[in-house]
DNA sequence: GCCAACGTTGGC
DNA sequence: GCCAACGTTGGC
């Protein structure tokens, strides 16, 4: 494992977990439970304590709101009944000053490659340290 | 509310 | 192990 610190994105529709229930966590964070998706599994088991990730709103709203960080690797997720998959815990780090929305970043060329763009229906995806950056640079960061 | 994309399940 | 049917996700 390296020491680098390594970008994410996650998902979550607001009416099912809001980036406000998030923050209303606190520095609990909380457990990243029902996810039940073995390629979003295996970004999950790729994740460090410390590492970021953005927070995005699927569905309602289509934009990324804020930043968390990964408190806890990987581990049961207790709603699993079939123990086939599991969690990370997170915790809200900061709301973007200016949420960057889907259709902006399908509007830049430079994104053509996110997997927010190209494989849509994953719920947690790795995001490039450049892209990382744009979308902080956008979100007022 | 619709539909396309994609993952999963189950019959063979 | 293949593939059709089905369910779910998520953008529109």
């Amino acid at each position: 494992m390296s020491g680098a610190t390594n970008f994410w994105l996650v998902k979550s529709e607001p009416d099912a977990w809001s980036w406000d229930q998030m923050v209303a966590c606190g520095a609990e964070g909380t457990g990243w439970t029902g996810v039940r998706n073995h390629l979003a599994k295996k970004q999950m088991q790729a994740m460090a304590i410390g590492d970021q990730a953005f927070f995005y709103h699927s569905n309602v709203g289509k934009e990324v709101v804020g930043i968390v960080e990964v408190i806890k690797t990987f581990h049961p997720d207790p709603t699993d009944e079939s123990g086939r998959f599991g969690m990370v815990a997170v915790r809200a780090v900061k709301k973007l000053p200016r949420p960057v929305s889907l259709e902006e970043i399908k509007a830049d060329p430079f994104f053509a490659e996110i997997a927010l763009v190209k494989n849509s229906r994953l719920s947690v995806q790795p995001v490039s340290p450049e892209h990382w950056l744009a979308i902080c640079k956008r979100g007022g960061l």
